[in-house]
DNA sequence: TGAATGTGTGGAATCGATTCCACGGAATCG
DNA sequence: CGATTCCGTGGAATCGATTCCACACATTCA
């Protein structure tokens, strides 16, 4: 491997000229720099990053936690953060956590250790010991998607109060009498938080939300049909029901699509919506209904926020609004009014 | 930040004794080890792994560039590099190219600085020059999904010849007279294999595939509609589409809903059929005939493949087969026999 | 019992770059 | 015109860990 010291020496100077010249030092002269830069691309000289980084501080690396890789959502927020950050000259290393608290640990100690300048982390759970520790120490980080209670650091979330109020509004005077939901796990900030919109929403209107009528899923696939099925299995069934992530919406209409003739007709005796929008979700019959997470616009401001915080700017929480789009699946039929 | 050298100086030793007793050394006495790991503990001492790795050889580090994160195909590979990574005790760095081959090489060129332990590239372009010097130079490099001509590279593709073999054949034996195609772009190994693939499916059936026929597409998403709209805008419009990737069916199907009043009605007169199956191409109407990819696999063998040849280990190229899964959107409607 | 081998430990060299410091010469300033 | 600042450069220290080497002591073997 060719080393900063064999360019020097072709170049017929010292390490420290050649490496001023490289990283482009207000103080050489052109002269120099030209020779140096003949003899690095002569010998073809790759600088290398770990030294380097060893010395001066920073990796220009970030690193990105986050739950559920396979979930849409969560690849449209990496693919943002990933574009942000290299616009911004960082690289990004990536964890997947699979929604478990010790594969999130691992990958928090993994990429502390490797010194990365920053951390954007999608927690799993409310309370990490690690995070905790991570902040209180100083190290930059930056929560995304989910408030994580005893983590001081910023964070970025969607906001879908209003989204969902507006939801259940139309539920109610459309006319539905048994609302359901089927939430995420309790240790996720972002499914509390949906959950207890959606109960506002409906104490609203003076309904409760019973306990039968909440049921928890741990926000991947199959979650969506066995929570489903849960629900349809009773004697009384709901007449809409409110899934809290694509993911669950994905195995939910699975299941009503390979029980076609046992399960309710959507949107007749059944209305469906979700909590983030998908592209193909339009392309069902019926359409879904479906609120629309910044998802994008998350890992921009992550990013941001993350690199303000390395530069010791201040930086506070942020909320971003989310959009209901009021599609087929939650429609009342055309002359069934009641 | 607590270095090694602290740790020693409270476990009383010399950091040479400390580095044995933290890495598992074998000659390190239990009595010395434990009053070591006391120590570290004590100090919530963490390794610097820049260092690590600048000394000893090896980052544990593996790149993986992919032509394009948004594409559900890529989300899952790279969900199936990292998790196969991780089992061997490696960290991922991902580059998302945008099937731009300059950005491509920008990933290529950073990680290669970074020092990771391998590389595993879907490359953009059948020929790239920087790969092309990095395998010659010896760097530990795999190719995924497409091939690349002159990269002296292991490769693990996806043979999807005998699954577009037999889905041409279903489609000629179910009448369909003229059959297009909408590939991705020439550059792209993979777009060439569908393509030729196909028109050798074709030729057996003394079908030619006229050039009006092939439209080359970006493989994102919103090709999918611009080709497809060319292909229906003749006044000759042809019976049978075959996509050549998930996100641009995307496009096409979205393509078909919004035009619903103008395009030909699917199966009927349209024939779709997608190479790369999605979890909800079985949730629309009509559902999706797709030929299905073996995705985990390849990621999977890919990392294999990788630490085989980082081991030193010999190493050949691999070709996974396909499956055809048939559906509605191919099926001839019964009672219209020719 | 003497030689050979093995074990446990400390000190110093090392990985490859960046950066601090010193120094000579040029430019600037009062 | 002497003093100060600035510029360009080389040599050495440095980042934090690992690993080579040497040495003291214990053990094994012939």
């Amino acid at each position: 491997m060719t080393r900063i010291k064999d360019v020097a020496l072709a170049a017929g100077v010292a390490p420290s000229s050649a490496s001023r010249a490289l990283t482009g030092h207000p103080h050489v002269s052109p002269e120099l720099r030209a020779r140096v830069e003949a003899a690095a691309l002569r010998l073809n000289y790759r600088p290398n990053a770990v030294a380097r980084s060893l010395r001066s501080t920073g990796t220009r690396t970030i690193g990105l936690v986050v739950s559920d890789l396979l979930n849409p959502f969560f690849t449209e927020l990496a693919r943002a953060v990933e574009d942000a950050a290299r616009q911004a000259g960082f690289s990004v290393i990536v964890g997947n956590a699979d929604e478990d608290p010790a594969q999130q640990d691992h990958y928090v100690r993994i990429l502390l250790e490797r010194q990365v300048d920053g951390l954007i982390v999608v927690p799993t759970t409310e309370t990490s010991p690690l995070l905790h520790e991570a902040a209180r120490r100083g190290d930059h980080l930056v929560l995304v998607d989910r408030p994580a209670a005893d983590v001081d650091a910023p964070s970025v979330l969607a906001d879908g109060t209003d989204a969902i109020t507006e939801l259940v509004d139309h539920l109610v005077t459309t006319g539905r009498q048994d609302i359901a939901i089927i939430t995420g796990p309790d240790r996720a900030g972002s499914s509390k938080h949906r959950l207890s919109a959606f109960r506002d929403a409906l104490a609203r209107h003076a309904r409760p939300l019973p306990p039968a009528r909440v049921r928890h899923g741990d926000f991947r696939r199959s979650s969506g049909s066995t929570e489903l099925a849960a629900l349809l299995a009773g004697n009384s069934v709901p007449d809409a029901v409110f899934v809290a992530n694509g993911s669950m919406a994905l195995g939910a209409i699975e299941y009503l699509a390979t029980h076609r003739d046992a399960a309710p007709l959507v949107p007749e005796s059944l209305a469906v919506a979700v909590f983030d929008d998908l592209p193909w979700f339009s392309l069902l019959s019926p359409t879904l209904t479906a609120i629309e997470q910044p998802t994008a616009a998350l890992g921009r401001r992550a990013v941001e926020m993350l690199l303000d915080r390395i530069a010791g700017r201040p930086v506070s929480d942020e909320r971003l609004g989310c959009v209901l789009r009021l599609r087929e699946s939650t429609q009342r039929p055309r002359g069934v009014s009641r």
